[in-house]
RNA sequence: GACCGGGUAGCUCAGUCGGUAGAGCAGCGGACUUUUAAUCCGUAGGUCGUGGGUUCGAUCCCCACCCCGGUCACCA
């Protein structure tokens, strides 16, 4: 770093400004690439990006030069830039950002090659980069000595994307997978809609919320844990098709699969059922899953999505993995069993939870291609009304699960209001008796339900869990650009 | 929270059966007008995670703690 302060002082002493204002491109790094085609030699183009390697030869030089999606390479010659600004490249750096014109050219080895007339630059880079050497070995990338500290490119993710171009690739894949959604709703006559992140009462979710302070109000505010609350105040409002994309919090723990910021979509359709629904989610993923596909380096592990997903029933389905009857099995007959696959701490769960883990532990975790589990206990799904026609205690619930995790939660959405106030009561209750992840009594909501919801579907996809289903990511660390982090 | 693995140069790592440390790359100086992990010669660079203990002496052994990763547990 001292090293390079030098030469910024030796630069700025030679009238060179190493901070520039602006710069004029006429093509990417891949487009000049392009340009030159199958051709010896090719047009003047005008580049711009980081220099990320550099073999200097005495009277020549060769570099590379980075940008958003591609790379050239750069040649220098002492004789075509003159011996001033040749000197000069000596105050250069790996990590420095240039801009260059010159002809396109192919070297001896084949390579196309901008053959530098003029250069300048346009930052100076006083840290050094944890920039790899690479070599293509049989057309694979080998890195040598690669920035890869897991926790060091989640701290410094400017430095991780600046040195990883297939990094770029994954964050620009889940910017095209949120237009993607977007795009697809819109075309359904969704509504895009902000609701409040700030919330007097935090609901629509069971998790421990964050707490803040509002101090002109002096009141307490929560982060929201989710919109769902809010997004139906909308469908009571006449918006029959609204959807948002934005964060939640949840105050929990942080590992592979959580972190406390999360983005989360969520869609609401006035005179929907859960049945709309899913197949509203299966037209969604297919789009997103193709969006994805399209993108360079991230495209290829995306899976193929064959619709209409396979469905099958909650009840139905554990008592088959099970081999009894799980609703009318004795409660000491199933916790016998549920100790027997292995469910912990089986004496301290109610029963709706034995059978919940037991789900989890026989049907979900076995769930490879995308499938939805449909009608839910109501036990475990106290947001979504009961099921029409079928048995007492179901309901019209679906989750969609693929290589053993929840890609999305949907119910056809209770709007009787008089049964949603017991609901509110029983959470409250709850409260009370000192479960801090469940809700109050949102009297406001329960004002907007009285005036009438109409029948309608909603659906929650965690927008960090799906993509990293469609990229075969493990970590959601690595799929958030700033992942929550003790400080250093 | 439990267990396992790890924390040494800017990056990736090696190592010291206990005697205050090395390599490659990056850096710096030099040679080189088609190189591509360029090459060649030279050179600089480290409170070995933190604190304590044992010892003549600790980066190494012991204890505690911190941080990271993995597995498990918890978690609608």
């Amino acid at each position: 770093m001292q090293a390079r302060r030098e030469k910024l002082e030796r630069l700025r002493a030679a009238g060179v400004e190493p901070f520039g204002y602006s710069f004029d491109r006429s093509h990417t790094a891949t487009e000049a690439v392009a340009a030159l085609g199958d051709a010896d030699e090719g047009p003047t183009v005008t580049v711009a990006g980081r220099l990320v390697s550099w073999r200097s030869q005495g009277k020549t030089a060769f570099a590379h030069l980075a940008d958003m999606d591609g790379r050239v390479q750069l040649y220098f010659r002492r004789d075509e830039i003159g011996d001033e600004v040749f000197a000069q490249l000596a105050e250069y750096d790996l990590g420095d950002w240039v801009g260059v014109r010159g002809a396109m050219m192919r070297t001896r080895t084949g390579e196309a090659t901008v053959k530098v007339s003029h250069v300048e630059l346009l930052a100076k880079s006083l840290r050094p980069l944890p920039l790899g050497k690479e070599q293509m070995v049989d057309g694979t990338l080998v890195r040598y000595s690669a920035f890869s500290d897991t926790e060091q490119r989640a701290r410094q993710r400017y430095a991780d994307l600046a040195v990883h171009p297939e990094v770029r690739a994954l964050f620009r894949a889940r910017s095209v997978l949120t237009r993607a959604i977007r795009s697809h709703l819109d075309g359904l006559g969704y509504l895009e809609v902000e609701t409040p992140v700030l919330q007097p009462l935090y609901g629509g979710a069971a998790a421990r919320p964050f707490i803040t302070h509002h101090n002109t109000l002096d009141m307490p505010l929560y982060l929201r844990i989710a919109d769902e609350l809010y997004l139906k105040r909308l469908i009571v409002g006449g918006f029959e098709r609204v959807y948002e994309i934005g964060h939640d919090f949840r105050n929990e723990g942080i590992d592979r699969t959580h972190n406390p910021e999360f983005t989360m979509l969520e869609f609401y359709e006035a005179f929907a059922d859960y049945r709309t629904m899913m197949s509203r989610v299966e037209s969604l993923l297919v789009n997103a899953a193709d969006a994805v596909r399209a993108i360079p380096l991230v495209g290829e592990k995306v899976p193929t999505l064959v619709t209409p997903f396979p469905r099958i029933e909650w009840v139905p389905s554990l008592s088959q993995a099970a081999g009894v009857e799980v609703m009318a099995v004795s409660d000491a007959e199933l916790r016998t069993l549920a100790e027997r696959i292995g469910v912990p701490k089986v004496a301290t769960l109610s029963r709706p939870k034995v059978l919940d883990e037991m789900f989890q532990e026989l049907v979900e975790s076995k769930i490879q291609v995308p499938t939805f589990v449909v009608d839910y206990p109501k036990e475990l799904s106290p947001l979504a009304k009961p099921k029409r026609g079928g048995p007492a205690g179901i309901t019209e619930r679906f989750e969609l699960f693929a290589r053993g995790k929840e890609l999305a939660n949907a119910f056809s959405e209770l709007n009787d209001p008089i049964d949603q106030r017991e609901r509110f009561e029983a959470q409250a209750a709850l409260r009370a008796a000192g479960d801090d992840e469940a809700s109050g009594v949102d009297e406001d909501y329960l004002r907007a339900m009285e005036y009438g919801m109409p029948p309608t579907g909603g659906v929650g996809i965690g927008i960090d869990r799906l993509f990293m289903y469609l990229t075969d990511t493990p970590n959601i660390r690595d799929v958030i650009l700033f992942p929550t982090m003790r400080p250093e």
